[in-house]
DNA sequence: GATGAATGAGCTTTCATTCAT
DNA sequence: AATGAATGAAAGCTCATTCAT
């Protein structure tokens, strides 16, 4: 368990902007779950967007470096499709506490605060990249698996990559649209392991 | 074209909520936006709230509508459903400046902000209940259609929901882990509604 | 009964004020105490400050108009006195509603709303020169009956008159320390006519 | 001399409150007499009714912290009357800054402004148990007076009450219908601690 | 490294006042 | 005379950020 006062910071960062949204969220508060003062806060962070970007850089980071992994391990586009989705699920699911993200992916970034400083600048970059590395693994393995007529061609690549990152965030964060409210989904985690692969068999199918 | 002020402030709350995101958002911007005092905001609407609140409600209450006159047409549960979901892509993709409502949507009610006044506490409850109202028919409809053998009971109706109601708004918003940026999304609307068709007819399928 | 619209507005701002203190009564408030518009209020009064002024100056001006008609019927300055402090019971007590005059009186004037307006200041002066009357009736009827020897001359008149003011306006509106709250004051106008003639007569006695 | 921040708002707040009146007063000028940022109001006072009433309860308390003592060094009940009312003088009119309290004491709470946070109602009991404290101890001591026969039980024990304190607030205040503008009194610090120890004195005369 | 008092820009909201009708 | 929508100047308050210790 790490406890260096930067891990402290940035792990209760991801619980306050989960439960209060970026907006909400006051270093103040970060600060206090962290059990630090807020002064140290803006000493490891340049300030409250470094932050949520560090935040959502790492999560990123971290779907892409195991998905590299993973795709390593597999010649089948389809197998490899269904890894990929299934890393969300392992990095959302596993443990309660990363629903945290989820919560925080959902809100996204905030569109006018125009990034100020280089480093902000250079950080947002960085997502960009890691997202676009993302998309771009979806969607070469959803055009692979057309090509070697594995799954439907009838459906656009990037309408098959909208169905399964939907489906697959809607089922991971129980969010319809937004509203739903506290209570539980009425589904466990291997329901959606199972509806996942499901879904993606689907397109495997003669249609 | 209406000119009332409600409507000319109400329009600017959409567009500028989906700009900045409801916290980023300020009065300042929508009066601005709107051509408008800033006073004049709140003679007509009680707080930034209230204007969130009220977009909200207003689009829930729209869709509700025309499900409750599109579900009088048909007996069948999976047509039903069909026409449920392009209830969206009518609301939300008719007109270009009607995206702004996905947006908002998608970064639904700030949880923390205790509705304070009786005004917003009664529209707080009325969107719950249009969203509950929401849920039930689409849940409604899934279930009737397993009980009929229509679409396969091997998932369990919320799960069904979520596929459908996920990729429903992916496609729409155009959203994937909210990060995807300005660019076009490479599919129409078209294509869209096609792809919700096939989907809702995959789980048709004997499976 | 008057029910012309000046009449109306300038009676609603008498409970008004006193109800919630000039600054916290509204034009708004008024105006629908009057059953009348906004617009109107300012219709016929210049500002609010101008509708306090009005109303603090109609007051001392029924005070002088009264007590100058008693001091005709009497040679006594003791008797004119007690006739001058009854003339505040009689304008406050006389019916409920005039109890407003009280609270009004006991805020007094906003310091720092320097008279703006040609208006304003005139009728700043008119309340000044009203109230100086007032002091200067009731400190000449002190000196005169010192100097008859009819009230003792141990104490300056100022302060004579500070005592009986002061008196008379706690014995009015109930006000310690304007905090104690709503309660009922356990005496009665009869009472207070009675202490003042008693506490008038104290004065009188040889000390 | 005390230049804590907390102490130098306070102060301020005296200040501004006494020569604006609570409502005229603003943060701004509190914080800049106080040579001090707006935040740093803030920072120690929960909002400017907190700071009111803050500054209300310190003075009951300094009342009535030093009235119990006095009360303790005497059986007479005459003579710890005026003990009592000295408190006031001494209070009040030792320093010429001190003035301030009076005219804050003279506006008395806002009645509308409900206490909204806990700490404002808990302020709010607490000035009022102070403020029925007060009021107690001088009613008890007029009651004792009374059935020791050592002052007049013609009059209610409330009706001298009012007549004492409305005595020592105009003489202490130099408040006469709160009009009086900002011409000297007349009379001295002395004037008033003789005036006041006579009146009481008139009651224990035979009536 | 660590703290938290201090700052101040920026926000929502209120409301007297104006003015077209 | 009368209305009330519309304006805009303040005002209170929040909170990211800084900096002396």
């Amino acid at each position: 368990m790490k406890t260096d006062k930067t891990t402290l910071i940035f792990n209760a960062a991801i619980k306050v902007f989960a439960d209060k949204g970026y907006q909400y969220a006051t270093i103040a508060e970060i600060a206090k779950t962290a059990a630090v003062s807020k002064g140290l806060v803006h000493f490891y962070f340049e300030s409250k967007m470094d932050l949520l970007l560090s935040v959502l850089l790492n999560f990123l980071k971290q779907i892409n470096t195991i998905n590299k992994d993973k795709l390593q391990k597999t010649d089948c586009p389809v197998t490899a499709l269904k890894a990929v989705f299934e890393t969300f699920q392992e990095l959302l699911l596993n443990e309660k506490e990363n629903l945290y993200w989820g919560k925080i992916l959902n809100s996204g970034l905030p569109d006018r605060t125009e990034m100020k400083t280089d480093t902000l600048k250079k950080k947002k970059e960085a997502i960009d990249r890691e997202n676009r590395k993302l998309f771009q693994t979806i969607d070469t393995l959803i055009k692979k698996a057309q090509s070697l007529q594995k799954i439907t061609a009838e459906l656009k690549p990037e309408i098959i990559r909208q169905i399964l990152g939907g489906s697959s965030q809607f089922l991971t964060t129980g969010m319809y649209l937004q509203l739903s409210g506290k209570g539980g989904l009425g589904y466990t985690k291997n329901d959606v392991r199972l509806a996942m692969n499901m879904l993606i068999d689907s397109f495997a199918r003669k249609r």
